[in-house]
RNA sequence: GGUCUCGUAGUAUAACGGUUAGUACAUCGGGUUUUCAUCCCGACAACGCGGGUUCGACUCCCGCCGAGAUCGCCA
């Protein structure tokens, strides 16, 4: 049988960092088994709908390169795939339930639900709607809450991460199927859905494995196949010991993707948190974790989401789509992570910097405060000249003379000869000349083409930086000495 | 309170019942003729507790402790 997975979102806000785990590995499985990956959107509850919201999803699902087969967009045979659109389907379902004889329009006011919720609640016992069931129901109508009647029993069943698990009647009860407003529960929503959707693996976090009971008598009272059940451990907060949230400051996807993350590396990052395929191997590409995903190595415990972690394999991904694909590659990604000033170079002049400065990035965004000298004439700060720890020790006349030496002798290299290598033999020279330490000439010639805190090697700086811009900032500096 | 789940370094994780308990991030130290970074080398650092089974337990069993989930006309 074909796998089909799903993820379902509530359109209710932005996909955060704790909630995408559950789009990447379904989607992983769906594309491991050649199946589909259906894209649901659960809006049934219109006081939480948030306009904008599933385009929000749409959008961070596209650039995590999570192509949905079936969904909003793209259609598909079971359309439409908005559950506020699917009404009649819900009903239709419903009524099965009601002629079998397992559903029941319910007439008690939410006031009273409250008031046996409280007196259970008092006694320290747990609260059992089927204790209280009404014994004379109306006939269901709109504006009257369907519930499920159940007929606890002991059900036992198979998670694919958790194991065997089992349950009695103590966690069976009346779920309301329908609500007061016509649209149906989440609880009963899903299982049409997926049924009629042919979704053979329900992957959802573990939030859901206590109401699996309730889950299985709807699914053999309707006569349904029960899908595979796979519960996903939380990611918890950096601090404490609860799930990721977004009480918890958890930042939404896409705002990684505009911090200058790569999407390889967020996939990445999240499909090994909690996961991994026994081997050491740290760095994967999607078609890896296509390959080498399996459900029965997901983690059984909740795992602490690290930014920390993310970054450095953001570093590496940088690393890798340079080395391995060239700068192009990685020069296409940098759009609009650039300093404004460097609107006015050439693409071929930025994707020089980029080959010099991209092994120190740890986020494209990086490139807005590490490579701004490149574009436009540094302000000079003297104090960070002098105060530098290996340029304190020499006097300012010693400073100056320095400079002086260092601008006539690299004037000797004609344009012709501006290269990384020549340059870097002249630097060596220089060295000799003058008898310094490497730490005190170079950081006095960095700091006065740059002025930044760091800058790649020397000679790289300025072959990019071109002959006429360094002897000029060179100059200007030897001239603020004096 | 009921039910359920989880428990290896700070973090993420590996380990047929037999290893000096491995790897990565982080931290600290060192190296690659400047800085920052990359890269390389090294250090620190863990099986929640207590019983049992066994020649031998991180691994199997029981108890405890700790943490989390759930008990909505939210999903």
């Amino acid at each position: 049988m074909e796998t089909v997975t799903r993820f379902a979102p509530s359109p209710t806000g932005y996909i955060h960092i704790g909630n995408v785990r559950s789009a990447i590995y379904p989607y992983l499985l769906a594309k491991q088994q050649h199946g589909k990956f259906i894209l649901r959107i659960e809006d049934t509850d219109r006081g939480r709908y948030v306009e904008g919201a599933t385009e929000l999803i749409e959008d961070t699902l596209r650039w995590l390169t999570l192509d949905w087969d079936e969904g909003p967009l793209v259609g598909g045979p079971q359309a439409p795939y908005f559950q506020s659109e699917r009404k009649e389907i819900y009903h239709a379902y419903a009524k099965r339930l009601i002629e079998a004889g397992r559903a029941y329009a319910d007439p008690t006011p939410p006031e009273q639900i409250e008031q046996y919720r409280k007196e259970c609640n008092d006694q320290k016992i747990p609260f059992l709607y089927r204790n209280y069931r009404p014994t004379d129901t109306p006939e269901w109508h709109p504006g009257i809450p369907l519930r499920f009647k159940a007929e606890p029993q002991n059900y036992q069943w198979r998670d694919e991460v958790m194991g065997d698990m089992h349950a009695g009647p103590e966690v069976q009860d009346d779920i309301i199927l329908i609500k007061k407003d016509g649209y149906p529960t989440y609880n009963f929503a899903h299982i049409v859905d997926d049924a009629e959707m042919g979704v053979t693996h329900v992957m959802r976090g573990v939030e859901y494995l206590s109401s699996t009971p309730n889950y299985l008598a709807l699914y053999d009272a309707l006569g349904l196949t029960r899908p595979k059940l796979v519960s996903l451990p939380h990611i918890l907060a950096p601090q404490g010991n609860k799930k990721l949230g977004k009480r918890d400051g958890a930042k939404s996807v896409t705002e990684y993707r505009d911090d200058g993350v790569l999407p390889e590396a967020m996939l990445n990052y999240l499909a090994c948190l909690g996961w991994n395929d026994g081997t050491e191997q740290e760095i994967y590409t999607k078609e890896e974790l296509i390959e080498r995903f399996s459900l029965d190595r997901i983690q059984t415990s909740g795992a602490r989401y690290d930014e920390t972690k993310l970054l450095w394999m953001n570093g590496q991904w940088i690393r890798r789509i340079f080395n391995e694909r060239g700068v192009d590659a990685l020069f296409e990604r940098t759009e609009g992570f650039w300093p404004d000033v460097a609107d006015e170079h050439s693409v071929e002049y930025r994707k020089k910097v980029l080959s010099i400065i991209y092994d120190r990035l740890k986020t494209l965004s990086d490139l807005r405060e590490m490579t701004a000298y490149f574009f436009a004439d540094p302000e000079l700060d003297m104090n960070m000249l002098l105060n530098n720890k290996f340029l304190k020790k020499l006097s300012e006349s010693e400073l100056e003379n320095l400079l002086k030496t260092s601008i006539a002798k690299l004037s000797s290299l004609p344009e012709t000869t501006w290269n990384a290598d020549s340059l870097q033999s002249t630097l060596n020279q220089l060295l000799q000349e003058t008898g310094k330490k490497p730490a005190e000439l170079f950081s006095l010639i960095r700091l006065a083409l740059s002025f930044a805190p760091f800058s790649p090697a020397l000679n790289l700086t300025m072959e990019v930086l071109g002959r006429d811009a360094s002897l000029a900032r060179l100059n200007a500096v030897a001239r603020a000495i004096q």
